[in-house]
DNA sequence: GCCGTTTTCGGCCCGACTGTTTTCAGTCG
């Protein structure tokens, strides 16, 4: 739990305490509360510690007095009474049992209260010893799936979740090789991958076939699986080599609008659409919606005429998050979220003049085969020895050969330029003025440091947030999904200053990156930011990473007025700060 | 424990698959 924002540890304590409530044998829909809290929680991108403070956090749906109380304590004291008292019951060990794939609540309880297994290694020796096959309700075949998934727990070589870019290429592969069979009849990625989530825990396809098992037998001799998790007649799982589950479900052509939806989740959207329908006395399962009164069932060849029909409007996957958007959908207020085809330029790369691969050229080229219109060169600034930064001569000299290139391409295609300065520790940028107001644009990012504490670095972010010569604050937390926390900063603050000074956010596409996080999108948004969703390719290749930025765009609810690389570039300059 | 243009009390989604079963509980999404 340690070395995570406010936010990251209240969520992780709500979230154990409806584990450890389940295992117990509460209520669950006292336990859905607590996890339904700390979902809401996370999606907010709200400041919780200024919340609690001010006695605000009943502004988060989901959270009540109870859990209110509850945060409080723990935010102002760094301790919550009721957690302890919970696990003085209920040993906090078990958290880590039921993160065993087969095992979930009622087991671990069985294995804890029968058997005395508290934790992993008690479990690996009962395991060993063949003890739990005794239990009642459990077996050798359950005994030995338990066994197997001891042996390859996640977070060792496979990480938990899937970067997007990972998963999507297996999704693709499958979609290539099973859209060739001619059973298939229609077939998309759902679940997160669809939804454009920043990690992915397995990767879900849908097919709509009238002969289910043609497709599964052509699912399993995908020669890059590795193993079959679960076989059935309309739902496999399997493992690929690399680590990554793919899940396929099959459905008759007839129920593909209402499949894709429940297929393409969240759980909780999901929760709230068929609460929403039984209120007009239908039920909605992933077949059909069924008028309860007549029986009648009725179908939707796709998922827009089941919105319709519920009196929504069409909710793009990327926004169907915690129930909320339905809301939102029922009174017509979703925003018109930005496209692919709406960006006009990319706003960050490198070139082989300091970390890149490319020449300026081929990744110009590049760039105007993918259809973009102009591309802002951002080597790094000599500060980042690592990354062979650019002297302010060189970058001149870099300025000359640019004049050359954009000549040659009369207009037609336009290399702009810029730099990724590095904002040193004290908020002070790494090139002096004169060089940096030559540029046509200037990325600002912090790469070092980290780790310092809250007040030192929102001060140090603020600082080039409120420097008129920086036009664009690249990837703002700073994380790595699965290897780097975010930076701890007050992100209203920043947000604030930044739509006051006319300072852009961007958007990183790179799939290690995918900062800003959608949360903080919504909250940038909110405050009156306007952002640029840039690709940080270090390759020419790596243009290609743009789709991802635009989904976290579209995650936090953007359109294409607040994303300024949708801009021709001579309305880009015209809005940029001076 | 939360929530309310049907409710401040009485609701709170729904189905597939597995492994244990003699008709179903547990897990998962």
């Amino acid at each position: 739990m340690e070395n995570k924002s406010t936010a990251g540890r209240v969520e992780k304590l709500l979230e154990n305490i409806a584990t450890l409530l389940e295992i117990k044998g509460e209520d669950h829909f006292r336990i859905n509360a607590y996890r339904n809290a700390a979902e809401n929680i996370s999606l907010s991108g709200l400041d919780i510690k200024k919340l609690a403070e001010e006695d605000r956090l009943d502004e988060i749906s989901g959270i009540g007095e109870a859990i209110s109380e509850k945060i409080r304590e723990y935010v102002t004291t760094g301790r919550l009474k009721y957690y302890e008292d919970l696990i003085n019951e209920v040993p906090e060990s078990l958290l880590d049992l039921t993160e065993v794939p087969g095992l979930g609540p009622k087991r671990v309880k069985a294995l804890w209260k029968e058997l005395d297994i508290k934790d992993i290694q008690s479990l690996d020796s009962a395991v060993e010893e063949g003890s739990i096959q005794k239990l009642d309700g459990f077996g050798p075949k359950l005994q030995e799936k338990i066994r197997e998934n001891l042996r390859k727990r996640p977070g060792k070589e496979v990480p938990k979740r899937q970067l997007l870019h990972h998963a999507w290429s297996i999704a693709d592969l499958i979609i290539d090789r099973l859209g060739k069979n001619n059973a298939v009849k229609k077939i998309s990625a759902a679940g997160s991958l669809r939804r454009m989530k920043e990690t992915i825990g397995d990767v879900d396809i849908l097919v709509a076939s009238e002969e289910p098992g043609k497709v599964t037998e052509d699912f399993l001799s995908l020669e890059e699986m590795d193993q079959i998790i679960m076989k059935g007649s309309t739902r496999t799982s399997i493992r690929f080599y690399n680590g990554i589950q793919a899940d396929l479900r099959i459905v008759p052509p007839e129920s593909w609008g209402t499949a894709l939806q429940y297929f393409t989740g969240s759980q909780e959207h999901n929760v709230k659409m068929r609460e929403l329908a039984l209120k007009k006395g239908q039920s909605l399962n992933e077949y059909s919606l069924i008028r309860q009164k007549a029986g009648e069932k009725l179908f939707f060849s796709e998922e827009k005429k089941l919105y319709e029909h519920l009196g929504l409007q069409y909710i793009p996957p990327e926004l169907r998050q915690n129930g909320s958007e339905i809301l939102q959908a029922s009174r017509g207020e979703l925003p018109v979220l930005v496209e692919m085809g709406h960006i006009r330029g990319d706003l960050q790369c490198h070139t082989d003049w300091s970390d890149g691969q490319n020449t300026l050229q081929s990744m110009a080229e590049a760039a105007a085969n993918s259809g973009l219109e102009y591309l802002l060169i951002t080597d790094h600034s000599f500060g980042l020895g690592v990354a062979k930064g650019l002297s302010g001569t060189e970058l001149k000299n870099q300025a000359t050969r640019i004049d050359e290139l954009n000549e040659k391409y009369e207009g037609k295609f336009r290399l702009l330029k810029g730099v990724e300065v590095e904002i040193k520790a004290d908020g002070s940028l790494d090139l002096r003025e004169e060089i940096l107001s030559e540029l046509d644009i200037v990325v600002a990012a912090v790469h070092s440091s980290l780790g310092q504490g809250r007040g030192k670095i929102t001060e140090r972010l603020l600082k080039a947030v409120e420097n008129p010569l920086v036009h664009v604050i690249a990837h703002p937390t700073g994380r790595f999904l699965n290897s780097r926390e975010e930076a701890d900063v007050d992100w209203d603050a920043l947000f604030t200053a930044a739509a006051e000074n006319g300072t852009l956010l961007e958007i990183n596409a790179n799939p290690r990156r995918l900062d800003l996080p959608d949360r903080l999108i919504r909250r940038a948004l909110k405050l009156g930011c306007r952002f640029v969703i840039s690709t940080d390719a270090h390759s020419s290749e790596e243009l290609d990473y743009m789709r991802f930025g635009v989904g976290m765009a579209r995650r936090g609810g953007l359109s294409s007025k607040e994303i300024v690389n949708t801009e021709s570039v001579d309305s880009l300059m015209s809005i940029l700060k001076k």
